[in-house]
DNA sequence: TCCTTTTCAGACCAATTGGTCCGGTGGCTT
DNA sequence: AAGCCACCGGACCAATTGGTCTGAAAAGGA
């Protein structure tokens, strides 16, 4: 409790230690992440990890603890992307932005956003609270950022919060559904052109809609 | 194996029968649904069901013919309205009615809709071959349809994929993240008023897109 | 060096799992 | 009436589960 980090070279001990629970938690998001809490066996992520059942437990007292550690590790970087919206920009750059960075993180981090996924077809039993205040704040203040660009002609009317489940579910899509794509049509986001492609189109369509454009609306 | 299904009364028997093997599959529905296929165990479908587990292996002999059975009768449901689009159609009405019908169908069969995206995000080890043939067959149709609107200029230029993948994952979104969704704006796809402006304004997007219109564009 | 603390693993445990066995019960045909 | 057979449930089983206990290396400070 009262033990003091030593900050510069951190002793081999500390070290050592700290990948190992690195390594649990990457056995166990990649586990977690196909099978769900109640689906992945703690000997099963142990052996992943390549420790033992014990030595897992001696770092993360209970299965749920460790769930729990590797959702807070994810919520953060899941939810950077909406933080960085910002009133300055132009909606167009804005959103343009968001929909090339939601889909990077469908790329590289394709098993933390089915994990979270998981969570929430399950009901989220363990962030529930954390989204009914933090999330909903933040997508309160998003909201309204969406608003203002509304009112200033720069946007077309819409309503925020379905805009945002629209670039969510969108995005996130490429990452939980990627089996049923690369099926589809063979491709894969690692693939640089299928990227961009998914992020040129995306774009497209949000931005600029697919009916052809008359001079005579607004 | 030669039994002939008595065609117009259908002896108390039978009925019986079939109607206890539904209970069974929405008992299994419901909970495969929420935990998966490891997660969910047969005890508690059994005691779901109002059956015994011993009865429930009676008519579907093993765990994993039990959730093929379950995941079978979603399939021809969720592909329905992607067989109703038809070229004959103008993209308008073809695209609008399909999110209408999709939407309708994240707020009916919600349950349906998150085990078929467990069953993806485990990697479909169940579907793959159905999808690698059926399905990508149906999107290839599909996606001529669309090329021919877009031919046609009837529709601005976009890959019919990529168009797929949105209307499939914004639709979607309400039924697997309801929980979020709830969290955040307090709203269900139950509150009439909320499911006309979620239809409402995904098809805003899609078919008008975001940004305000100058008459200086294709 | 000695002693405390951290780190780790093998043996073990109670509970739960999917699934089997055996014995019944009730409807239907002959 | 009689017997056949679809139908159903309680007892049971081997395997796996999350988790504990005991005990020993391996540091690191004195």
């Amino acid at each position: 409790m009262t033990s003091i980090t030593p900050a510069a070279p951190i002793g081999n001990r500390a070290a050592a230690s700290e990948a190992r629970k690195q390594r649990i938690r990457d056995a166990a998001l990649a586990l977690f992440s196909q099978f769900g809490l109640r689906g992945a066996s703690l000997d099963a992520i142990a052996d992943q990890a390549g420790v033992s059942k014990t030595n897992l437990l001696y770092y993360f007292p209970s299965k749920e603890k460790l769930y729990v550690a590797v959702l807070q590790q994810i919520l953060d970087t899941w939810l950077e992307p909406v933080r960085a919206i910002d009133a300055e920009q132009s909606p167009e750059t804005a959103i343009g932005d968001y929909i090339r960075i939601k889909v990077e993180l469908s790329r590289d981090h394709a098993q933390a956003s089915r994990l979270f996924c998981l969570e929430m077809i399950q009901g989220a039993p363990l962030l529930r609270e954390d989204l009914q205040s933090n999330l909903r704040l933040l997508v309160e203040e998003k909201s309204r950022v969406i608003e203002g660009w509304i009112a200033r002609g720069s946007l077309r009317p819409v309503d925020p919060h379905h805009l945002i489940y629209l670039l969510w579910g969108t995005t996130q899509h490429y990452a939980d559904f990627a089996v049923q794509i690369e099926a589809i049509s063979g491709r894969t986001l690692a693939d640089p052109a299928f990227f961009e492609a998914t992020v040129e189109n995306i774009t497209r369509i949000v931005l600029g809609g697919l009916l052809p454009r008359t001079n005579a609306d607004s």
